[in-house]
DNA sequence: GTCACGACGTAC
DNA sequence: GACGTACGTCGTGACA
């Protein structure tokens, strides 16, 4: 949201201070220091004042105040604002602590004797605008609209709302200078400016609308129709003269126009801690910048981490932790967290005390503590009633520490997850990052894997004390994080999300990694050998049809061949050159026989190179290959896998199942997959309420099939399988946003065709159109999107000016609550399952989620009865108005449980 | 050698 | 540019 980029206008930032005060006042209904000074009002609004300045980002800014600010209207009406009531009393002795606040926080203050803010605000906006600055009044009052334009813009900081002239006439139907008319036509009984009776604020649009401003109006009142308001118009046209002086702000008050003296100057840092402090405002000194005296480094801001060498220094610090009830965890490992060590620990309680437990270093002198001290000093800690345990990414933590025979409590605070359930669209949630932005805290620099690596060494060849900074800062950053995120958390609706799915969901995800899948080296060899036999010939055929050898796989290369030396057209181009992709080659296809053997090759080495080759190496001792769930990885809550990625195991194509028939269950195990059938087209219906979707899953018919014979008028037992197959097309798009040009070129059906299918289908299926609709106006209005559970999703570029990028964001728009919905789903019914296996007594376990898919592993003689729990757990997890279906299979290899 | 990036292709 | 969300492999070119 920065607004001065180098060659960018200069971005002038007004404020309205007085109002401000008030609405800080009335929000916050009671604080004051220990002292009993009330500081709700100062509190209120310097939290303002920070969030203003640090989201605007302005070159320069000044503050307005009222002062003695009834004189100058009450030259023209002796009424006005003589009803007001003086501030109340415990508000009085806070404007001068406010005044304190705008000096520490260096902003000039504006004022001028006998005018109001609005006034001296009118003057300085309409002056910077001539000198070419982007001028934001920063404001709640609605009377401001009138000195909108388009470089003069509002902005309210509790709403987080901008107000542009666009928005006005949105909003309100006129345009922003006819506010003025507005108001004087409407009155303000609270400022006891005069209104015209019989008109209201719908009556008021009318007449402007008419008849353009006041003077206008009144000018050619014959022409007003209805009699009542013409005659209430004619009996108070003074009045209403008078109210539009009223409202209507100053801009030629002599006001000092330095602009010079109004540029940004950093807070006072110091003086402003130490007013802060004296306010009480602990929370606001957390959040200043780390002082700029110092190295911005934890290890000179903090205190200095104590090494835990003994049982008994850990004993000690346990037990403070204990008194203090909040301990921070934050393991020293490298590598993959199920497959290494637990090098040691960084630890945090309140109050600042961090510490390194050192585990497992291979350094001269150095005797770490037992696995069994270890574990009887923090068994009891771990599994006391009243701990809080904070960590970041607790999944790693917790598949470190289960060697060990610990395990996390179930109440356990992961700050990770919180960041991301606040923003699931930014790609890291990493510690420092954190630390940086919402604590201003610089932790050291993370050791460079790279260099360690070159060098032969580790972590673990460090010395305790080299370490311990990092992970002490690392544990303590985490604690003070946790109080700020989780308040933010709050604020948003998401502590229901964050308490029942997503930190609960960490043990399960652990235990899915530990366990991991039986995987058949044999089997997936064998066919390896098979493709690459085929690959081989294939690359001779290839030679033969180019007319020489070349890198196949080199898309450079491939593209001189097929647009250079065999002159085949250019169908489509990407950044680097003419596209070689699928679609382009089967359309050249019918040109040239190489592209057709480019294709087959393509498909049958990304098999082997991906699936078959890269997933040997990663079977265990055992048998098993572990992939990592990220849970922090997508922006619409879905789970991500990685190392290897079994979300994206190949199974449309032959060559495909062949390879899921490696994953196999254990001798005597069944593999059971579970699926929500249509599980996205099923939300779509009861979010939409469309009631012909709703009918049809109602019905348990073939949507697909019920769709064609609605799109095509036919009945469905006439739906032809062309038909269906595009019905199907649409229903898989329709909650992507699709385009008719998407669906024509997927379908190979002319635009026109597929345009008329997808007009067809919005016809008959208008709930949807409607849904898809409101989804983005409301994003648009409120930046985010969200779940039925309320997951939600901030949508920045919904306003781009680029429409491809405002279009992709409406895409998108459109998808997340649909996809996200689904990820909420199969969460609560993986928690759930897993929670009833227990509770049943059953050996059976979860191995793999595929977005709507679960996969278990089961005793044969289980089978019946997991299929049974599974299925009613995954039906069971909500109600929707559309039944849910699961679809359940199982064999002895991933392919035959389909 | 390592890294970052783009193109491509696999899944839901 | 044209249908959303991911991750992995390969080739390429920049850098050490």
């Amino acid at each position: 949201m920065a607004t001065q980029v180098p060659g960018e206008k200069p971005c002038l930032v007004l404020i309205d201070a007085s109002g401000f005060i008030f609405r800080a006042y009335h929000a916050i209904i009671s604080l004051s220091t220990s002292k009993g000074v009330p500081t709700n009002a100062v509190y209120g609004f310097t939290r303002m004042m920070l969030k203003t300045l640090r989201d605007l980002e302005p070159s320069h800014v000044a503050l307005a105040f009222d002062k003695d600010s009834r004189l100058g209207r009450q030259k023209i009406d002796p009424n006005y604002k003589a009803n007001r009531e003086g501030p109340p009393d415990d508000l009085i002795p806070q404007f001068a602590l406010i005044r304190r606040v705008v000096d520490v926080l260096d902003i000039p203050i504006l004022e001028m004797e006998g005018w109001e803010a609005d006034d001296v605000i009118g003057t300085l906006a309409a002056k910077a605008e001539a000198q070419g600055f982007s001028v934001l009044v920063v404001t709640g009052d609605k009377d401001f609209i009138q000195i909108v334009d388009e470089h003069i813009r509002l902005f309210d900081p509790m709403q987080d709302k901008h107000t542009a002239p666009e928005d006005v006439r949105q909003r309100l139907g006129i345009e922003p200078s006819q506010m003025r008319d507005y108001l004087a036509l409407i009155g303000d009984a609270i400022d006891n400016v005069p209104k015209v009776p019989g008109i209201g604020p719908k009556t008021a649009v009318e007449l402007i609308r008419e008849f353009g401003d006041v003077e206008n109006l009144l000018a050619r009142l014959d022409e007003v129709k209805k009699p009542k308001i013409r005659e209430a118009l004619r009996a108070n046209q003074e009045t209403l003269r008078m109210a539009k002086q009223l409202v209507t702000f100053k801009t030629d008050l002599p006001v000092e126009t330095d602009f010079h003296k109004l540029i940004r100057r950093p807070i006072k840092e110091d003086e402003a801690r130490a007013l802060f402090s004296e306010l009480e405002f602990y929370k606001l000194i957390q959040e200043m910048p780390a002082p700029t005296t110092l190295p911005q480094t934890l290890a000179a801001s903090r205190v200095e981490p104590e090494i835990l060498r003994t049982a008994e220094a850990l004993g000690v610090f346990l037990t403070r932790a204990r008194t203090e009830g909040r301990l921070a965890l934050i393991p020293a490992f490298e590598g993959l967290p199920l497959t290494s060590p637990l090098v040691g620990l960084g630890l945090a309680i309140a109050g600042g005390a961090t510490a390194y437990l050192p585990l497992l270093h291979r350094v001269l002198g150095f005797e770490g503590l037992s696995p069994d001290a270890l574990r009887e000093q923090l068994l009891p800690v771990l599994a006391a009633q009243e701990m809080r345990i904070v960590g970041h990414d607790l999944k790693a933590l917790t598949l470190l520490l289960g060697p060990l025979g610990l395990v996390l409590p179930q109440g356990a605070d992961d700050v990770e997850l919180l960041s991301y359930l606040l923003n699931p669209s930014r790609r890291e949630h990493a510690l420092t990052d954190l630390a940086r932005e919402r604590l201003r805290l610089e932790l050291p620099a993370p050791f460079d894997a790279a260099q360690a690596r070159r060098a032969g060494t580790g972590l673990a060849d460090r010395t305790p004390e080299e370490v311990a900074f990092a992970y002490g800062g690392k544990a303590d950053a985490a604690l003070q994080l946790l109080e700020a995120l989780w308040s933010e958390v709050e604020t948003a609706g998401l502590t229901k999300l964050a308490r029942e799915m997503e930190m609960p969901l960490v043990a399960v995800l652990s235990r899915m990694e530990r366990t991991g899948i039986r995987v058949d080296l044999q089997a997936l060899q064998g066919i390896s050998r098979h493709v690459d036999a085929q690959c081989k010939t294939l690359l001779v055929k290839i030679e033969a049809q180019a007319g020489k050898a070349f890198n196949v796989n080199s898309n450079a290369q491939l593209a001189q061949v097929l647009y250079e030396e065999l002159k085949l057209p250019v169908l489509k181009r990407n950044k680097t050159g003419p596209s070689t992709d699928a679609d382009v080659l089967e359309k050249l296809a019918e040109q040239h026989p190489l592209p057709s053997t480019v294709l087959e090759y393509r498909t049958l080495s990304k098999l082997k190179s991906t699936y078959l080759d890269a997933l040997g190496p990663l079977i265990d001792a055992t048998g098993r290959v572990h992939t990592t769930y990220n849970q922090t990885g997508t922006a619409t809550g879905r789970l991500s896998s990685s190392d290897p990625n079994l979300q994206n195991i190949p199974i449309r194509t032959e060559i495909g199942r062949e390879i899921r028939r490696a994953f196999v269950a254990d001798p005597g195990w069944l593999l059971i997959s579970a699926d929500y059938s249509q599980i996205e087209l099923r939300l779509l219906a009861h979010v939409a309420e469309d009631p012909g979707l709703l009918d049809a899953f109602g019905k348990d018919e073939d949507v697909h099939t019920r769709t064609a014979a609605e799109v095509f008028a036919v009945s469905p037992a006439d739906v032809l399988p062309e038909q269906r197959r595009v019905a199907k097309m649409v229903n898989f798009g329709i909650a992507y946003g699709l385009s008719a040009h998407g669906l024509s070129t997927r379908l190979k059906i002319p635009v026109e065709e597929a345009r008329s299918v997808i007009q067809r289908y919005f016809e008959r299926y208008g709930g949807i159109r409607r849904y898809l609709d409101e989804t983005i106006e409301k994003a648009r209005r409120t930046g985010s999107v969200e779940t039925l559970f309320g997951r939600r999703r901030l949508m920045t570029d919904l306003h781009s000016r680029n429409r491809n990028v405002a279009q992709a964001a409406e895409r998108a728009a459109i998808n997340m609550p649909i996809q996200g919905t689904a990820a909420d789903l199969i969460k609560l019914a993986m928690l759930k399952v897993d929670s009833e296996l227990t509770r049943a007594g059953l050996h059976a376990r979860m191995l793999l989620q595929v977005h709507d898919e679960l996969l278990f592993e089961a005793p044969e003689e289980e089978a019946t009865r997991v299929e049974q729990l599974v299925r009613e757990c995954m039906m069971g997890v909500a109600q929707f108005k559309v039944p849910l279906k699961v679809d359940v299979g199982m064999g002895h290899s991933w392919a035959d449980a389909h």
